[in-house]
DNA sequence: CTTGACTCTGGACTATACTCCAGGGTGTAG
DNA sequence: CTACACCCTGGAGTATAGTCCAGAGTCAAG
């Protein structure tokens, strides 16, 4: 199978692959005699499993890493549910901070509500600190 | 005020200060005769502002925006809350991606450990695809 | 005036995951 | 054999928010 191949039948850009081949992604194809890559099955799954695991979050990387183990004849679980559970906690800090960020959105949003039926064109969130005046006092 | 003096009173680096004033966010200061820039109060507190609506999670390029916003002599609420409400719904959004991916990553771990009781070598994350094989068959 | 701390500019570098390009070579159907 | 689609390499570019650097100049105290 020719690269475009492979490409279209995983979704992926012809230059992705090659991508992730310079990056340690995909091993080296075979090549033809005059230098295009060719490929089999098992790169189609490869790259399937490079997706995959993208999709849960992990980055190119780290995947590198997992494609290690998976090299092995024996497949242990362990390291991977370790990488699982780090991803995870990882996850739920980002969810943690999403949540606060949220928080503190929703209180900005209420402080300009509170002000805007007051004196609407004097935002409380553009008022925390003021520009540059042109040289007014001293 | 020297740039040194500014960068520590706010707790930023002197080079992010210059790469704001390269970008826009804080207007260019009076120089010495040498050279040096010259800040007054008002430049530290657009500084605090933008590392306030920062913290809410704007880009730069956004802050730029709001700054605009800032140096009118009226400054109306509507606007502001338009983009608060804008990044509240993109924390929303990234909420729910991340609750989902979440729930993806607790469904892995749980079929690795599914596994791991029975066939402790063989992580069915890593055999959704197998690596290159040393040409077997065929 | 000397010294030491500070500042100036311009440009390169960081990480991430690719995309896009030119200028050339290859594979294959007809 | 000729098209034409496809592929090759190497390098540049994208966005983000800065950091780090060299080599030079400046400020303020003593």
């Amino acid at each position: 199978m020719h690269i475009g191949i492979v490409a279209k039948k995983i979704g992926l850009s012809v230059d992705a692959i090659r991508f992730y081949e310079r990056n340690g992604l995909l091993p080296r194809p075979p090549r033809t005699q005059g230098g295009f890559r060719t490929y089999g099955e098992n790169d189609v799954e490869t790259l399937a499993f490079v997706r995959r695991v993208q999709s849960l979050g992990f980055k190119l990387s780290e995947i590198r890493g997992l494609l290690s183990l998976r090299g092995n004849r024996l497949q242990p679980c362990a390291p991977v549910r370790r990488r699982l559970e780090e991803k995870l906690s990882d996850v739920q800090q980002k969810l943690t901070d999403l949540h606060k960020l949220e928080h503190e959105l929703r209180l900005a949003l209420r402080s300009c509500d509170r002000e805007m039926r007051k004196r609407p064109a004097h935002c409380p969130i553009l008022r925390e600190g003021s520009p540059r005046k042109p040289e007014s006092a001293k």
